[in-house]
RNA sequence: CGGGGUGUGGCGCAGUUGGCUAGCGCAUCUGCUUUGGGAGCAGAGGGUCGUGUGUUCGAGUCACAUCACCCCGACCA
């Protein structure tokens, strides 16, 4: 018998650490914090790419790729930038190993020290403005829109696979605009592509908002963000996209002139999702039986099991699965034939449920006879017999049905987690049973750390979609004047 | 960096106040029977007990040192 998975009311953690093992998504690496992405989790990956490269691309962004080492001469250059990344940053100092004069192996060899240490990026801002440097001279040269697929290294104290490793593949995009308007149209719209690609792709209700200056990014002007709520109650940032002013242009001195002849410094936006939206998806649908992947990011969006006793019944089954599959293969939905002859139905039925593949038919020798399958649903568990005419039809839409039904799941159990709050007392009780608090702030970031330093809670958001309520009020520890309420939360 | 914990076949663990050939479950391999919800029986293979030093007739077990990992904090654009 395979191991269960732990039960997500006895311990969250443990659940989504089983999850991502016992799913086949990922594993710890041997390099502390890091993490090897499994063949099965990297496909949902590729999954998410390539459609977020194709919306990037409806935008009019283009890929490119900037190196994995920035000179630390670079990195210090934007101040603020700096002090947020210091105290993660991995270091490059030496180019060139020598065998141990004692014998033991290999020692760095200390002849070949770099003259400039090397930091593994955390992020590309610098060493792209650097670049854009040299792309921009007139009006003519923008906007650049750029975004590069890499891998960016922060040295966290503390990681958990997904949601915050050492090393971890993102997207990256990077934009110079000649006005500021059209530099924070440009972070609104690619924060509108995040939240389209969480809610329509993901099913992953999420709230769109910006974020209050003490969680903004190091160097930014504004941070747009995409909070989720998992199912423990947290919240998880999902996705960002900043408006960087001209910070990076002074710092980089990238001007450019314009219609008038005038020199002017370019506006700029960064924008960014990682590795960690699988963790975002793990946590906000899967159960106690797995993972739950809705249809538009499954890797196999059917499996098929047989049934059967000797070798003639099994490949009168998967003849008949083989015609199920082209039919549903034409429109483009994704089908695996689980034919493996060393392992029995039932251990089939719960490892596909542990990988959350979201639709199951299973054929025997009963449905042989009767012309019928038996076509079960992963994400209520559900299963019917049904005949195979029209099958296919019947999948494509129960897919469909699928998708929204994770979305609505997850956005009820949001619903009921989101409430109003203007008591201090009830605030630092509700805050820890999981929930996001709708609360009056002063705007201040003294109150904020205030209420961060007695509850955990932060900010996770001043909305600008849903759940805006700009009904006047008093901050809620404070007491002082607030002009609409902001959600608080506590974060992964 | 502070507090706590764990290192024993691939994985998960037991191993008492030192003692006899280091054990169990899962996984693996072989054979037979099975197959509509994680199969059963029989047999087989697989171990520097994290590392080092010490105490002892004798160390998985005790002492000291050291390394690694995990959990709780601090940290987390």
């Amino acid at each position: 018998m395979a191991d269960q998975i732990t039960k997500r009311s006895e311990n969250y953690s443990q659940w989504y650490n089983d999850l991502v093992l016992k799913a086949d998504l990922a594993e710890q690496s041997a390099v502390r914090g890091c993490m090897v992405i499994k063949p099965y989790g990297y496909a949902i990956w590729e999954k998410m790419q390539r459609i977020l490269d194709d919306k990037f691309k409806a935008t009019g962004a283009q890929n490119a790729y900037f190196p994995l080492f920035i000179p630390k001469s670079f990195f210090s250059r934007e101040a603020e930038h700096v002090a947020g990344f210091a105290k993660e940053c991995a270091v490059v100092t030496h180019h060139r190993l020598m065998n141990d004069p004692d014998g033991k192996g290999v020692v760095v060899d200390p002849e070949a020290k770099l003259e400039e240490e090397l930091i593994v990026r955390p992020t590309s801002e610098t060493i792209i403005w650097n670049t854009y440097k040299n792309w921009i001279t007139s009006w003519r040269d923008l906007p650049i829109i750029c975004n590069q697929w890499c891998n960016v290294v922060r040295w966290e104290m503390r990681t958990r696979l997904f949601l915050r490793t050492a090393e971890f593949l993102w997207q990256e995009g990077h934009t110079a605009h000649s006005t500021a308007e059209e530099a924070q149209a440009e972070a609104e719209r690619m924060v509108q592509v995040y939240a389209d690609f969480a809610r329509n792709y993901m099913a992953l209700p999420v709230i769109v908002g910006h974020k209050s200056p003490n969680e903004r990014f190091a160097g930014a002007l504004d941070t747009l963000t995409i909070e989720a709520m998992m199912q423990d109650g947290k919240a998880l940032q999902a996705g960002t996209s900043h408006f960087l002013g001209q910070n990076f242009a002074k710092s980089f001195d990238v001007t450019f002139t314009d219609k008038e002849g005038q020199q002017q410094y370019v506006w700029a936006t960064s924008w960014g999702v990682s590795t960690r939206l699988m963790g975002a998806l793990i946590m906000a649908h899967g159960d106690d039986n797995g993972l739950v992947l809705p249809p538009a990011l499954a890797p196999i969006q059917v499996v098929m099991v047989p049934i059967y006793r000797k070798p003639e019944e099994l490949s009168a089954i998967v003849e008949k699965m083989v015609a199920i599959k082209k039919n549903l293969e034409a429109p483009g939905v994704s089908v695996k034939i689980d034919d493996r002859d060393n392992l029995r139905p039932g251990f089939k039925f719960a490892e596909w449920e542990l990988k959350g593949v979201p639709v199951r038919l299973a054929m025997g020798p009963r449905d042989m006879e009767s012309g019928t399958v038996e076509v079960h649903r992963r994400d209520t568990l559900e299963k019917e017999t049904m005949s195979i005419e029209g099958i296919e039809a019947h999948i494509k839409s129960l897919l469909d049905d699928i998708q929204k039904n994770i979305y609505d799941k997850a956005f009820a159990f949001r619903a009921s987690n989101v409430e109003k709050c203007d008591s201090w007392e009830e605030f630092k009780e509700k805050i820890q049973t999981g929930k996001f608090l709708l609360c009056h702030w002063d705007g201040t970031p003294e109150t904020e750390q205030l209420i961060k330093d007695e509850t955990k809670a932060t900010i996770r958001c001043i909305p600008v979609d849903s759940f805006v309520c700009d009904d006047k009020g008093v901050d809620i520890y404070s007491g002082k004047p607030s002009q609409g309420r902001v959600v608080f939360g506590i974060a992964y």
